[in-house]
Parts: C-alpha cells; structure tokens; sequence
DNA sequence: GGGGTAATGTACCGATAGGTAAAAAACTTT
DNA sequence: AAAGTTTTTTACCTATCGGTACATTACCCC
C-alpha cells in the first residue's frame, strides 16, 4: 500500500494562510478563489485536503483557537481573579490589534455571520464561545478573590462581554492603545 | 408636469422589511431577491426608488439609527451619569433581544462585514459609531458626577464597548434575562 | 379621451459563486 | 521498468449574484 504523488504544500501554513484571509473578510466575504490564492494552491487540491468551504472553515477556527486564541486557556491559571480577567482583557486587545493580522476576532466575526449557508459556522463559533465561558465559569466558581457584590457566573459573562466589545471596537478601527485604556478601565471599574 | 403611475407600496414600510432582513442576515448575506421579497416590490422598483444596494443599506442604517436606536440619544439627556449609563446598556439589552426583530445589533454586525466590496457599508458604520461616541462622551464631559478614577473618553469608550459587547452576545443566543444581569453587573462593577 | 409621465412586470445580462470530472504528473512498491 | 496510488492541472458545470432594457400599465392634465 504506497503513496502517491507527494503534497506540494504544508498542510498547516496553508491553514494558517486560510485563516489570515477568513481573519480579514470573514467566512462570508471570502470567496473560494481568496482562499486558493493566499494558500497557493488549486481547488481541487483544497477539496481533497480540506473539505468543501465549510470544513476548511471549521478547521481554521479551531486552530485559530488554539494558536491565537490559546491566551485564554492559559489566563485561566493565574493565581488570582484580578489577574485572570486582567490576562483576559489585555489579551483580548492584544489579539484583536495585531500589527500583522486582522483587526477583529475571527470567533466573534463569524457568529455575527448573518447569511442562511452560513448557520453551521455561525453554529461553531457559538459552541466554541460557550465552551470558553463555561471554563471562565468554573474557574471563578472556585475563587475566593471575587469583587464584591459579583457572582462567578455573571461576572464571567460580563468579562465575556467586555472582550467581545473590545474585538468590536478593533474591528471598528480602534487603536491598541486607546482599547488599553478601555481594558485598565474595565479593570479600574471591577477591582478598585 | 403631473406624475405618472402611482407607487404600489409605501416607501418607509418597504424601509422597514428592509431593515428587518439586513438586520438578521447582515449586508453580505443578504441577495436581492430576499429584499425585494421582503419589500413585496421588484429589483427595478427597488432601485428607483434606493438606488442599488449598497444606496439601500444606508437608507436603511438611517432609519435603524432613529428608530430602534434611537434611545441612545435620548439616553444622554438624563440627569445622573448613572442613569445615562443605564440607559444605555439597558437600552443596549432591550434593542438586541427584541422578540420581534433580530437579535444583535445592525451597526455592529455591519462593522463586522469583512468582504471587499462591502467596505462602503463598513465605513458608513464606522461613522455611526463614532458620532454616537463622541455624543457620549461630550455629555459626560460635562458632567460632575463621574465615577472616581475614570476620564470621560475613556468612560465614553468602555461603556460603547460593553454595548457592542452585549450586542455580540445577544446575537450568539444569549437570553434577555442573562443579558439583563450583565447589564446590572456591569452598572455595580461602575458606580457601586 | 388622448398625450405625457412614471412606475411596474418580465425577461435578460455578464460576472462570479461553490464545486467537480477527467487527464496528466510524481511518487512508492514489487 | 511496470503497476498502483495519490496529487496536481485544466477545464468545465450549474446556480446565483447584482444590475438593467424594454415593453406595459396606471395615473394626471388638458
């Protein structure tokens, strides 16, 4: 049982180039032909590696989790409260302001993916944001650092929220330093 | 010089289906043919009496901005801050979770909108939210009941952020319950 | 009851969307 | 070197995209 020809191309630097160009004009916006030209390679090779449109999407997604969005599960072991939503809110900023990446998060671009054949993206992106808030969840269910007043759900969903509209704001053309300011505020607000 | 034909559907309820298919599917997943199906007219009607599409969008982007989101405006002529502030992100839960309309917000789905040809529409967003922000933040530059230890554009900024952040997540599926409690967390987080 | 005028309905346009069939090319094994 | 396997290349498919030409219809004015 041998192999064939050979793959002219890495797998993953092509899924990386998928996910610079799904980054920038999201899973809508991005035709088939933006995604052959930025991964250098022809539709049929895309097809028999990746899968259609969708798969190929599902795989970039997930490893845009991992890779860029991989600050989240590390925040989560910081020692206190204060430091976990800080980790959260400057990492947020940091992702979403990239000096060579798009401005945006790819997770929150794609559930706000409004097109009827865009409901299976749209669908992961929600899973993996419910995934994210439920560990957000169950780590500050076990704090005893809270600020005053807050219960651990609620307060991870308010985290949730306030990065969510930091990668809006990004998205919107906010610089990294002014969403800076809006995450040592957010901070200020929570923990003084 | 009399007029012709008369018009067979009224401009501003035509207005309205149109606003109610873009805010669910957002600009670039939206065809003409949901529109003028919406509308109840036809594409030649449709852009004699818009323009094409794009012309539409920000017809109906106008008409978003001084209805639905019109409370914001009103927000700003409340006496305290915090009132101010509540208005907004409470206004911010109620327009995003409507029961008769889409969830998330049109202003910050269309911000989102990455593909190329749907710059226009992006930029058109962009310039709402940022007279809105600027409106914001020249009420609480007056004001003298600040929360200790926050500028007013930076106050301005945060809480335009947590409103995006809110819409995001109202469009994710988030509940108006849960949302609700976000917007009350995050009023404590502020001013208590 | 005819002009003039503006909106409607129908049918169509080129371009592009996502996706694929089939043949040529590059490798491994025997 | 020949058979077998898998990828690449090229060319093409159908459906739909945004947008429009043209003839028809319905109105106002005289």
């Amino acid at each position: 049982m041998p192999g064939g020809r050979p793959r002219s191309f890495d797998a993953d630097t092509a899924l990386d180039r998928a996910l610079e160009v799904f980054w920038r004009q999201g899973y809508e916006g991005t035709s088939l032909i933006d995604l052959t030209t930025a991964m250098g390679i022809n539709k049929p090779s895309l097809y028999a590696a990746f899968g259609n449109k969708e798969e190929l999407f599902g795989k970039v997604l997930a490893r845009y989790l991992e890779g860029p969005g991989g600050y989240t599960s590390a925040a989560l072991e910081a020692p206190t409260t204060r430091e976990v939503v800080r980790l959260l809110v400057h990492g947020a900023v940091d992702l979403t302001t990239g000096q060579e990446t798009a401005h945006g998060c790819l997770c929150v671009k794609s559930v706000q993916a409004g097109g009827p054949d865009a409901e299976p993206v749209r669908r992961d992106a929600v899973a993996a944001r419910k995934a994210g808030e439920a560990a957000l969840r169950r780590r500050l269910e076990q704090a005893d650092d809270l600020p005053p007043g807050h219960e651990p759900a609620d307060l991870a969903v308010l985290v949730h929220t306030v990065s969510d509209g930091i990668a809006v704001q990004a998205a919107a053309g906010r610089t990294r330093e002014e969403l800076t300011r809006v995450a040592e505020s957010a901070l200020h607000a929570l923990f003084d």
